[in-house]
DNA sequence: AAAAAGTCTACTAAATCTATATGCTTTGTA
DNA sequence: TACAAAGCATATAGATTTAGTAGACTTTTT
């Protein structure tokens, strides 16, 4: 399961994708549209910064924007970013590998293969998604769901 | 991630999988052979039993086996007998659906969209792979490995 | 100067997960 | 028949993680 963090960045960067050149949304806007908890969000949203995916403004006018296209920004890599592993086991994960405490040898542990495969595919999908197909795929629900 | 667990159950059900038709195995032998807490693994294969996936026998020489062919037993099922949800959010799992708190209209979220795909490719993965399947990966490996 | 907005750190509350403890029942066997 | 082996069942404790809150500070604009 994503973490509520995870979420919320993925929520915030699609209204953030949707203003990309624009000027800059602040904080407390996100949070009221997006119903996530205010001071929650400035967490996220500094972490973000801080890993170089947003910029930020102060004082009056200020807020956050996108400092690259969205659709130069994978959703597995806000994945990594916000929550952690992508896999669902610690010994599988790429970024966040964590040796299997019970199993005497990972190299031949057959449980470990078949979610290296599960890992492959999501890792997959989630590589090849940019923040920008998800605003390309909310797009095409709206149309198809006002039909 | 998955649950200790559901890591558990399934190390443990690859043991008794290996042993099919055979006289039941004491959870004092698995516990040891894969390094689980004994009393946890306890709690969980009487879930298993009582889910109708093991019997047990009482007393000496008692212990437990596997009721159906491990071929029959796929790991999505145990995932989901063990742990909980396979889909890494609330709004896309089958089996464990929560409504989206933040999510005003969850149909149209494009965030949710994409974790329908990746539930449906984990799904996919898990539900064709069986106990049976797990064995046999774990037999190529150690050949594999010991080349 | 004042207001708007982000920055930073610390803390707390709640939930969940992992594991342990204790006593009970059933079954086989000496 | 007694005893030991093994599972059954429930309660509880401890640890970890997550989610959210608080408060004081800095920068920028008007």
């Amino acid at each position: 399961m994503l973490s509520k963090k995870t979420r919320y960045a993925l929520k915030a960067l699609v209204v953030l994708g949707k203003n990309f050149g624009g000027v800059p949304i602040q904080i407390s806007k996100i949070a009221s549209e997006e119903h996530i908890p205010k001071k929650f969000l400035e967490q996220i949203l500094l972490d973000l910064r801080n890993a170089g995916l947003l910029y930020s403004k102060k004082g009056s006018g200020g807020g956050y924007g996108l400092v690259k296209d969205p659709a130069e920004i994978s959703v597995v890599q806000i994945l990594r970013l916000t929550g952690g592993p992508v896999a669902l086991l610690p010994c599988v994960s790429l970024n966040f590998y964590q040796k299997c405490d019970e199993c005497d040898n990972e190299e031949t542990c057959g449980v470990r293969d078949v979610f290296v495969d599960v890992r492959d595919a999501t890792v997959k999908i989630l590589s090849e998604t940019s923040i920008a197909d998800v605003i390309k795929r909310e797009k095409n629900l709206i149309e198809n769901y006002t039909q």
